[in-house]
RNA sequence: GGAGCGGUAGCUCAGUUGGUUAGAGCGCCGGCCUGUCACGCCGGAGGUCGCGGGUUCAAGUCCCGUCCGCUCCGCCA
């Protein structure tokens, strides 16, 4: 037996006992003739003391560790005495009013100096990735360990109790020509031919309710070749969820009783269901977002009513042309300097704006409002906006004017800038802000490859009010799905939709899409084929993992939750993957 | 594919308008220390300033190129 107990296991009331535990150096405290180590493991770390009078032969040794070698200590727990009157508690650590009195020391495997040390705070993205077995012991990394550990369990255990099976489908899989660049396996048996890893467990999972499941789960890995990001890696991990004989409510208060119990369990948080809803078309409206930050305000306001004859041309053209005229007020930002007005107006520009139109607001009266436009404005215009902004002294007010879908973008853009600019969210790091957005459209046309592509995937059921539009070309932007989106602080936990479950309308879908016959029965035939045999109703969801565990560890990286992530390039620093392969390897092929 | 930021000791960083032998903290090595917990004190080692080229009497510093890392845009149904 290696221990008795783990390193954050003992107490004031096991005092006199004799414990063994094992574990690393965390820290050496050599005073001469009284040594203390710390010694760590994975549930926390304990105080042993060396003496020479209590053991001669392990105070000896114990003068020759260095952190991180690996150790067995014996000894009696002791209460930590008090020195002339003063505790040697150490509040610190939770067995800070214990310590064990060494009688016996056994070095399991001594270690090298590390490359960099555990206790600090380290930046140095490469070396943490080469070392990442290293990098893991540092607490915070096991914490966030634990932490996925904990939010997945949570997950199975609800999705259980909900009448859930996990069933796992095939990684070599089919590769399907919409949607993100394939990862591509070669096949040695069927040569020239090609296994893709799947995006998604898609087309599965609705098999699986044609296969009479009902309700299918799966902590599924998924891959997609797209270039990385702090919240995208080449391989992530899904919540998959189908379910059959479901409504978009039903489904609804699955995901909320399954987000509910993973931030109670992970962060001991009280998350409130249900989660408020609002439509796709109000949160580009008001926050310029799919997938908005609520937690401060600054909502775009529509202005175009007062500018239809303005003087100021800009304006004026932008509504002729059946565009908007949209503004935020970020309050209190007058004082914003020159380098932030550029940066501003390089997000616009970024985001399709020809130009950044804007009002420094110094003083009650209009003459003291310092702007490029304002000159422009007549005095009701000026009125009509101070008015519907709720202009005050201190105010920024930003302006977009083009398309209806461009000044979304836009303004959706500057309000996240000016809330980083003025740490409008600091904090507010316990507030969660979970809601649904729905109504998704359904379609949008691609301008570069001139034709309709789904905005969610072509599985996606056409909201039972807009079916009949699909026979209408002209309409088809208008159709909306039956497409939902979880949002958490403005990131998207998830997404998913109702199906179609009829050969009939999947086939007019695809049609849709410019997807020809020969194409439908060549890639999806068998899915075409499989809602021919009685396919229920059926929708479904899928919750990102890593950004749920990120969110849930308050990282700003997917990266921080990922036991072995891949870099910027995708690569694995400490395996050096991908890399290349023998002749003999290739040959086979 | 594009933009921004960064690369100086094992780690985190400083390094002025180009100017003596490139510094600090932590870590490491040696010594001292019987109540520390970021232990303390004394001493010491450790650098091709990412790499290549250029300007200059002189380059960590300026210029060009290149590699690597991070962030963002494009991309990610």
């Amino acid at each position: 037996m290696y221990r008795t107990h783990h390193c954050n296991e003992l107490r004031k009331s096991d005092a006199g006992e004799t414990a063994t535990l094992v574990g690393w150096v965390n820290t050496k405290r050599d005073q001469g003739g009284v040594i203390f180590i710390d010694i760590r493991d994975r549930e926390g770390v304990t105080q042993c003391v060396f003496r020479s009078e209590e053991s001669a032969e392990a105070t000896e040794l114990s003068h020759k560790l260095r952190g991180e070698d690996v150790v067995q200590i014996t000894g009696k727990v002791e209460v930590r005495p008090e020195l002339d009157g003063e505790s040697t508690f150490n509040e610190a650590i939770q067995t800070g009013e214990i310590e064990i009195v060494a009688t016996g020391l056994k070095v399991l495997n001594k270690a090298e100096v590390l490359p960099f040390q555990l206790d600090k705070e380290l930046s140095n993205e490469d070396l943490r990735m080469k070392y990442r077995y290293l990098d893991l012991r540092r607490p915070r990394m096991a914490k966030n360990l634990k932490m996925r550990h904990t939010i997945t369990k949570a997950i199975r255990d609800d999705l259980d109790d909900q009448g859930f099976l996990e069933i796992e489908t095939p990684i070599l899989s089919k590769s399907t020509p919409e949607g993100a660049r394939d990862f591509l396996v070669p096949s040695r048996l069927s040569p020239g031919k090609f296994y893709a890893l799947p995006q998604a467990p898609q087309q599965y999972k609705q098999l699986l309710m044609v296969a009479g499941v009902e309700r299918y789960f799966q902590i599924a890995r998924c891959f997609r070749d797209e270039d990385l990001r702090a919240d995208r890696q080449p391989e992530f991990t899904q919540v998959d969820v189908e379910a059959s004989f479901v409504t978009q409510e039903d489904i609804y208060s699955m995901m909320e009783s399954l987000l509910a119990r993973s931030f109670k369990a992970s962060r001991d948080a009280d998350v409130s269901a249900p989660f408020p809803r609002i439509t796709y078309q109000e949160a580009m409206d008001k926050y310029g977002s799919d997938k908005p930050e609520r937690r401060f305000g600054c909502e775009i306001v529509d202005v175009s009513e007062h500018f239809k004859d303005s003087g100021f041309g800009v304006f004026k053209r932008a509504i002729e042309g059946g565009g908007v005229v949209r503004a935020i007020n970020a309050k209190g930002f007058a004082g914003v300097s020159t380098g932030q007005i550029k940066r501003l107006e390089e997000i616009a520009k970024e985001a399709g704006a020809g130009g950044l139109a804007y009002i420094q607001v110094r003083g009650a009266a209009h003459d003291t409002w310092r702007s490029p436009i304002v000159k422009f404005f007549s005095e009701e215009e000026l009125a009509a906006i101070e008015k519907d902004l709720n202009i005050e002294e201190g105010d920024l007010i930003l302006f977009g004017c083009d398309k209806w879908a461009t000044v979304c973008d836009v303004l959706g853009r500057l309000r996240l800038e000016c809330c980083e600019m003025n740490n409008w969210l600091e904090g507010k790091d316990d507030e969660l802000d979970f809601f649904w957005v729905t109504d998704f459209p359904l379609l949008d046309f691609d301008e570069e490859e001139g034709k309709w592509n789904a905005v969610h995937h072509p599985f996606t059921r056409p909201h039972p009010d807009d079916v009949a539009l699909l026979d209408d070309e002209s309409r088809w932007g208008e159709i909306r799905g039956a497409a939902y989106d979880v949002i958490l602080n403005g990131n998207e936990l998830g997404g998913g939709s109702l199906r179609i479950h009829e050969a009939d309308l999947q086939a007019k879908m695809f049609n849709v899409l410019g997807v020809d016959d020969e194409e439908q029965a060549e890639n999806f035939g068998h899915i075409l084929g499989a809602f021919q045999y009685g396919a229920p109703p059926h929708g479904g969801i899928a919750l990102g993992l890593d950004r749920l565990v990120m969110l849930a560890c308050g990282e700003d990286s997917i990266r921080e939750v990922i036991a072995f992530p891949k870099n910027n390039k995708g690569s694995d620093l400490m395996s050096a993957s991908p890399a290349e392969v023998d002749f003999k390897q290739l040959r086979e092929l």
